[in-house]
DNA sequence: ATTGACATAGTACACCTGTTCTGATAATTT
DNA sequence: AAATTATCAGAACAGGTGTACTATGTCAAT
């Protein structure tokens, strides 16, 4: 149910453009002066007017009283912006490869690709960090080739947590979840139909605590 | 290379978080007496002393006699500000259960729960929507319980392509790769452990490609 | 005890900024 | 032509807002 909205005038456009042009390039919107030199307006007055034809019309959100109060709606929103969390792939889990050893102290995001993720994905978690499975030998995890693995660095899970860990002597990485019996751990697939497998506390490097999985096809 | 960055008082967190969270909620940045009251602190004066000492460890930038001149730098600003895409949950999948009958003419994202995804999960399609994965039944689709599937709603999927169908006689639905074959559909599963099925293309009713799945733990 | 760097308080100023008011002009309708 | 509506111009006001100044308190090193 699309709502007929009249056509805009000239002016309002090019307000519109311009609200639009200045919040990409400086992260705050700009103030009823700013638009009126910048749209080479006469008066503030009438950027006010159109202002509120822009606000009935639903282009945008005024608030009252507030200085650059302004918050552009629907599509002209350059779309709905929200706080996003960026996520470093520091590198790749498969069962043959070495897992890579995460500094969480000090490393610097540049060095690595990032993923923006919304928030509900990585439960608000501090130093967050993602691998990308290679190949297909983490199906017992529900987790095919390509997906991200996003893990909180944790050495000391759960009962119950689903870890990434390496198991020392086979030289293999895994992904399953954690169960501490006495001085072995048991490591559980998430997959049902799949054996669990017991091995010697000692034996079992934890690398962290999966906090969730996004996989594109 | 990584620079060391000395750390920040309690009442420099404080205020970046509260910088963080007010443009999160508000599509403009706070004015140093936002800050006052909403970390309160008790003069103004405090508030620009520690905005200096944020901007020379550059955490942020201020642009000088600008009101709300704040603009969030590095991981500060990876959590800010950035597209998000609405994607509704309309519905659950279980093998059991029968697959919800989305209108993508005349949906209301007002009606159901929605997700905020980074656009590279949606693949810049139109229409995206979600369903909520209920038990175990979509094991073989690497997929468990409480994991979110993503679907671009198409009714002709392309051979290959992972798809959302409902098979009529078993009044099943399932999640598999799509192989047309004359007027049979071979439907393999993504774990390549499992078996196809290959039934009368009469029979399915496809709901929609899998262009995603997010799963938290 | 003294120093000096760091942190906080209180106050004040000058400019910024949203808003309002009055009036004029252009476009459209009656 | 007259009336009505939409748009614009200029000016002014009140409160918002960044910044500066001085004074006070804290804390570790000397």
């Amino acid at each position: 149910m699309t709502l007929m909205k009249r056509p805009l005038s000239k002016r309002q456009q090019t307000i519109l453009n311009y609200i639009k042009d200045f919040m990409g390039n400086n992260s705050y919107p700009p103030t009823v002066r700013d638009i009126q030199t910048g749209c080479e307006i006469s008066s503030t007055s009438v950027v006010d007017y159109n202002l509120q034809i822009l606000q009935r019309e639903g282009y945008l959100q005024r608030r009252r009283e507030v200085s650059r109060g302004i918050e552009l709606l629907g599509e002209s929103a350059a779309s709905t912006l929200r706080n996003l969390i960026s996520v470093p792939v520091v590198g790749n889990i498969a069962a043959g490869e070495p897992l890579p050893l995460i500094n969480t102290e000090q490393w610097n995001d540049a060095d690595f690709d990032n993923v923006d993720l919304p928030p509900f994905l990585t439960k608000g978690k501090e130093n967050v960090f993602a691998l990308r499975v290679k190949g297909e030998s983490m199906v017992d995890a529900l987790v095919g080739d390509g997906a991200l693995v996003l893990l909180e660095p944790i050495e000391q899970p759960q009962n119950g947590d689903m870890v990434a860990a390496w198991l020392k002597d086979r030289e293999e990485a895994t992904l399953k979840h954690f169960f501490l019996e006495g001085d072995k751990v048991k490591l559980v697939p998430a997959n049902s139909y799949m054996q669990p497998i017991t091995v010697a506390a000692a034996n079992v490097s934890v690398r962290g605590r999966v906090v969730g999985v996004v996989r594109t096809m």
